[in-house]
DNA sequence: GCGCACGGTGCCCAAATGAGCAGAAAGAGG
DNA sequence: CCTCTTTCTGCTCATTTGGGCACCGTGCGC
């Protein structure tokens, strides 16, 4: 009989018959949804294990059984795995964002805030200590961490009071801490200062040591990104007209954790990073895992560059961002 | 680092981070698309194997990976791999029918001669002898016979040419052999004669014995089932009212290849069955495949005790009738 | 009319997989 | 603070699975 099975199935289209359709089709609900053997289902339906194979093999292939992997719509499961791949991180997580939104950026925002919280709480553990830089998507972030290992948080950064909501700028890593009934050591001071001789003295300050000395203990560190322009950088926020223009020109892109940086993700002024408190590039490098914060398509170009550092084995961004890396 | 891992899975109801939702999207994707092994997943992701297929269980368990498979509208697959198992069938396919259009029988016998029609295209080979049974059905069917293997077809019984329609009652035999490039054994008799002796004689009429002495050849047979009621069975049709009477008070619930059934399928009326030209249930079960159309609520009863003749290995039926049977 | 290529089938063997098991860590409760 | 329970993890072995191979029948072209 096995001879002649052929006459149905010569037709090079392969027009399935009403037979063969809902066979596969059960065929496809023993062995994916009950997770009987291919051996059973070959007994069952009287043919080899090797048609069993087949058919659910060309079934799949042609679209008849089609598996879809559902995730909460926020989330870009093919982007995250292609940035993932494409750039050997360990963490890779894109949110879907409406590029077309201009006004949306503070929106966008918070929803990285939320789902940056949400994979702090998932891969922070009790031992770990947590660094956290200071920004705006630190503070969409905060609100949204809900659950947190009892783990230590670090600050990894001063602040740059200017805006009104800067206020409670350290507010991040209190928040964090108490969600995780840890310890918390922030940074009372000023990201940005008018030399290296001011900088130097305050990182020995009581108090800001007790922050800066534990940078070495961080485990896992969370980086944000910002575009050389008006509201995308806290330093660049903090600077005047003079010093923001020679910056650009020197060709400043990006600027991570006080340290700017050209497209390819060199330190572009070093005499800048001596009037700095923030962690270091080396001391960053030695975190295990350092994830970066990168939202909005205005930092999309400064994305990249941050990630040429190297520094990074995480990533947390949106849509359109991780468009523009993968092209 | 694994023995922290628990602290992310700890809560009961596992709310699962982001990370973890995309890590698991990203490996079912290579698994059930790329055809990847767990081995190689586990590589690439750092974790062993069993954690991957615990994920992918999980996952598949959660309805995070949700397998749907597509078939044509009509075909009902969850009903028709019900109604195999629970007869033990070898072929069954359901279509969707529409029970609340009454006017809709018709319809409802026209998409079932098209299925029909396309299991034959299907499971007919070049070494099949194939009979028909006459009736509606088999005139629906024919139509739409657009394919078939060079076989042999038989009719398996007289007509009853009542209805006007009824006039090209031999067509659906004709019809499939042209189709097929086969021989045609047509019956030009009628299904019910006044007496067992014109019956006997017309058996062995040249022409029709030729169709006759080939029932016991006939590798796959194609069955219809009426119910007793007007319209409903070509035999209850062909009586007068007070044998339709008499053979309903002896507890006629179908009529199969001119055989009146009770409902357990018992024949109730042996005396009836000298008085046809049909082929007879002995050499019915001596058939490999017989394979029983049955379309229409108003048959479901009669289909049930069809089926406990235990005759028949395939059916094709409407969605009303299989959930009458699978009730 | 005949050979040839081709698609389908089943089998062999190596790789992949699943079930059950033991150890260990986290959390609850005393 | 300690212990018990629960749950997760990774391992071993038996089973399952898929790729490559040879066979067979068919359809096609010469």
């Amino acid at each position: 009989m096995s001879t002649r099975e052929k006459a149905r199935t010569g037709a090079r289209p392969h027009h399935a018959g009403p037979e063969e359709l809902v066979q596969t089709a059960a065929m496809a609900r023993r062995f994916y949804l009950e997770g009987k053997s291919k051996i059973e289902i070959a007994a069952e339906f009287g043919i080899s294990r090797f048609k069993v194979a087949r058919m659910l093999e060309t079934a799949l292939r042609d679209g008849l059984i089609r598996l879809d992997i559902r995730l909460p719509p926020e989330l870009d499961a093919e982007r995250s795995d292609a940035l993932r791949t494409r750039y050997g991180l360990r963490h890779a997580i894109v949110f879907t964002s409406q590029v077309q939104d201009p006004g949306g950026a503070a929106l966008v925002t918070h929803r990285l805030g939320a789902v940056a919280a949400g994979l702090l709480a998932e891969i922070v553990t009790e031992d770990d200590v947590l660094g956290l830089i200071w920004g705006p998507e630190i503070e969409a972030l905060s609100p949204e961490l809900t659950a947190l290992a009892r783990c230590t948080v670090v600050q990894l950064c001063g602040v740059t009071p200017l805006r009104p909501v800067d206020a409670n700028a350290v507010e991040a890593v209190r928040r964090a801490a108490a969600v995780s009934r840890g310890v918390a050591y922030p940074i009372y001071a000023p990201l940005l200062l008018p030399d290296g001789a001011t900088a130097r003295m305050l990182r020995r300050h009581p108090g800001i040591v007790e922050a800066v000395s534990r940078f070495s203990e961080v485990t896992k560190a969370v980086i944000t990104v910002g575009a050389w322009g008006p509201g995308l950088s806290t330093i660049y926020d903090a600077l005047g007209d003079a010093e923001r223009e020679n910056y650009r020109s020197l060709g400043t892109c990006a600027e991570v954790s006080g340290h700017l940086l050209d497209a390819e993700g060199r330190i572009v002024a070093p005499e800048l990073t001596e009037r700095i408190i923030a962690i270091s590039f080396e001391e960053l490098r030695r975190v295990p895992d350092v994830i970066l914060l990168a939202d909005g398509a205005q930092r999309a170009a400064a994305t990249a560059a941050a990630l040429k550092t190297g520094l990074f084995n995480g990533i947390v961004t949106d849509t359109g961002v991780a468009e523009y890396l993968l092209a």
